[in-house]
DNA sequence: GCAGTTCGATACCGATCGGTACAGAAGTGG
DNA sequence: CCACTTCTGTACCGATCGGTATCGAACTGC
């Protein structure tokens, strides 16, 4: 079997770059010549193994979710929702600022949280991948209440979204520029506020603040 | 005096159509079509009234930090360091999710996040007003602690760090379409914890998670 | 050897990219 | 009216965009 001439490269290991070219620059910010060069194969090549751009960018995307970021899903195995929330908090920081990528953030992040027509779709679908990340999250801490491990009056919803907000703003940071050691010390402030109070009964969604439209 | 044809249309409104085209779409995601279209000028009459793309596009920013995102600056003026931080948290929820732009999130955010090389200016410009604007809230929160606003075992900074990345959050949060209602309750949760309680004396860099990189 | 199949590199496709030359229209000061 | 300046619209520029036709090279099975 196998017939033909067999491929002069492997296929997860070029993916391996294409990936880290989207995780830097983007889906719109990365062009062919970008990808090929990055890759090492022609063109015709990266069209015959991966499709095209778009499906080589899904690909990279569940490389992504599967390497570097597989924290994401490994967190939710930990044995209690604070350690969950280490667990997620601390792996987000370390992805978000390995070596070979600094300020790189995060490909689920940024890879297209805006674009133009045409990637609309590669939007609406990380979008999708980052809501499913948060549902995921908020059913582990629904069941961390019913195992007594987290406070009963809390809202898991709220929990997650205010967890994974954290993570956004951590692939922010990266971006920004900031060292691993502060967002570290950013994890730890929201790790020390752990579980985090009830929120106050709504201070109106009307409060003192400027009218914020131009 | 202003000799010559007038010109026919009001420079600061058609920059604000460009700013929100670039504010949906970011910088790369964002044409010369797109926006003459939405500036309903042609290409040479934007070219000698702004400049060029880029050029543009700094335009815009400073438009959107004038108008949507005046908060930022005038949360500052607040009397307390809590009220400073509610009114920047509310602001930025209001201007993530305004009506006209319901999943925006924030120019200064997404509009470079990450780009390819010809974008690289700009994204380091962005970058670097985002850390202007967490040293401003940094020397506030300083000022606070001076006055006795705020306890003076925290370190401002470490303060300003989280207050931004809840921020930055929100802007993405709203890009994954989160309702206004719900990030107003993530701000209340972030507000009842105000102010944070001092960290932890580090856990460690290396916690209990997985060796991230892949 | 041969037939069949698949890969890889060159060279190219139309479309779109950001940016501009040019000429006419519309205004000013004399 | 004229000379002068500045804006606007058409039409175009080279470069790059994502994507592909084509053909020789390399492999398997016979």
């Amino acid at each position: 079997m196998t017939l033909g001439r067999p491929r002069a490269f492997d296929l997860d290991e070029r993916l391996d770059r294409a990936m880290r070219v989207f995780w830097r620059q983007g889906y719109e910010g990365t062009g062919l010549a970008d990808l090929t060069e990055a890759m090492g194969i022609s063109r015709p090549s990266l069209y015959a193994a991966y499709g095209n751009k778009e499906a080589l960018f899904r690909k990279a995307v569940a490389h992504y979710t599967a390497g570097p970021a597989r924290h994401a899903d490994a967190a939710l195995a930990e044995p209690t929702a604070r350690a969950v929330t280490e667990h997620l908090l601390r792996g987000t920081v370390r992805v978000c600022t390995s070596d070979e990528n600094p300020s790189a953030g995060c490909l689920i992040v940024q890879g297209a949280l805006v674009t133009g027509p045409q990637g609309a779709a590669l939007r609406e679908e990380l979008a999708l991948m980052r809501a499913e990340g948060e549902r995921a999250l908020c059913a582990r801490y629904r069941r961390a209440q019913e195992e007594g491990d987290l406070p009963a009056g809390l809202d898991p919803a709220d929990l997650a979204r205010h967890v994974k907000a954290v993570t956004y703003g951590i692939a922010v940071q990266a971006a920004t520029g900031t060292a691993p050691a502060d967002l570290h010390r950013l994890v730890d402030m929201t790790l020390a506020a752990w579980p985090p109070p009830a929120p106050a009964p709504a201070p109106a969604p009307d409060g003192p603040e400027l009218p914020a439209g131009r």
